[in-house]
DNA sequence: GTCAGATGTTCTGTCGAACAGACTATCTGT
DNA sequence: ACAGATAGTCTGTTCGACAGAACATCTGAC
């Protein structure tokens, strides 16, 4: 046969299950946490102070705004942030982190650079740097532009009689 | 504060988010394919020959079980796959592709490869093979081994006064 | 041989997460 | 002042994953 490759040679198949062994191991460490592993990321982008209005904060992490209003339910219940009238427009709400939020994601950013250090450790340290970097390229691309490049799946149908 | 980094820089985003594009862009190729990207996945494990039970199938993807059966039926249901009697174990069916789904899985190989040089295409070629090989040695260690390392988030209450 | 327990496959029911749509309140431009 | 857009919330639906049971069959012990 021409590429019937090992399935752990296939690209997708190892990115989803690193993927997915990473978010298991994020849903332990964020154990007590509300959101979970995406509870986290809101921890962390609201202490950023960026983007303030939770469609912002929606749009930045990649969630639904519907989503986005349980998930601070949850996290305010916690007492880690507080939303209070955005005095510039009265429609937004500013999502501002609380004291016990600052200390929470400081302790979460802790155990969680231990659990990758763990996970990644198959891999030798500038290694490690490198699948970062890498990644991170990866992912700063606009998710617009990259789905343009779809088209390429409709290309001319090859020989393949089997 | 000490390290609230960028959405960015983060392992746990950077692996979500990619792996979230790939499978959005596989699930385009994939596009009439009965099971999806895991459609894919099992017959081109199938094709390898190599598990031929559904169970030893199911394990090797990490899917359930009760998945694997009605995803096979879909499979099945197009003509790529047949489920014929294991003549040595009457209670198990042996998994065989079929011609068509050969030839499907070769155009499906085809297009997929074009589609990832895409996704990758952020990355020199060199990266590219380099990110493959990092995340496929991630991908290839025991899950259960891995999951022992969380062990570690149970670490010391560290000082994180905000 | 026969019985208990394990295994392969399928079916049913339940649960939770994600999304579409409607709705209220408010902003912006004309 | 009005039309349309935007922020946030709520409701309903849908889909996929998993637990558990059911059935057939295999395996080992006796």
């Amino acid at each position: 046969m021409s590429t019937p490759r090992q399935v752990e040679s296939d690209l997708g198949w190892a990115l989803g299950r690193v993927a997915r062994a990473h978010l298991r191991t994020a849903q332990t460490v964020m154990g007590g946490l509300p959101g979970g592993p995406r509870g986290y990321q809101v921890l962390a982008a609201v202490a950023r102070g960026e983007p303030a209005s939770q469609l912002a904060l929606a749009r930045k992490l990649g969630v639904d705004r519907t989503v986005m209003t349980y998930l601070l339910d949850e996290i305010q219940a916690a007492g880690l942030i507080e939303r209070r009238p955005d005095p510039a427009d009265r429609r937004a709400r500013r999502v501002e982190i609380t004291e016990a939020g600052g200390a929470r994601l400081c302790d979460l950013e802790r155990r969680l650079r231990d659990a990758e250090e763990h996970l990644l450790a198959p891999l030798r340290p500038e290694e490690q740097d490198l699948l970062r970097d890498l990644l991170a390229r990866l992912a700063a691309v606009d998710p617009d532009q990259a789905s343009a490049c779809q088209v390429a799946a409709d290309l001319t149908e090859g020989d393949c009689t089997a």
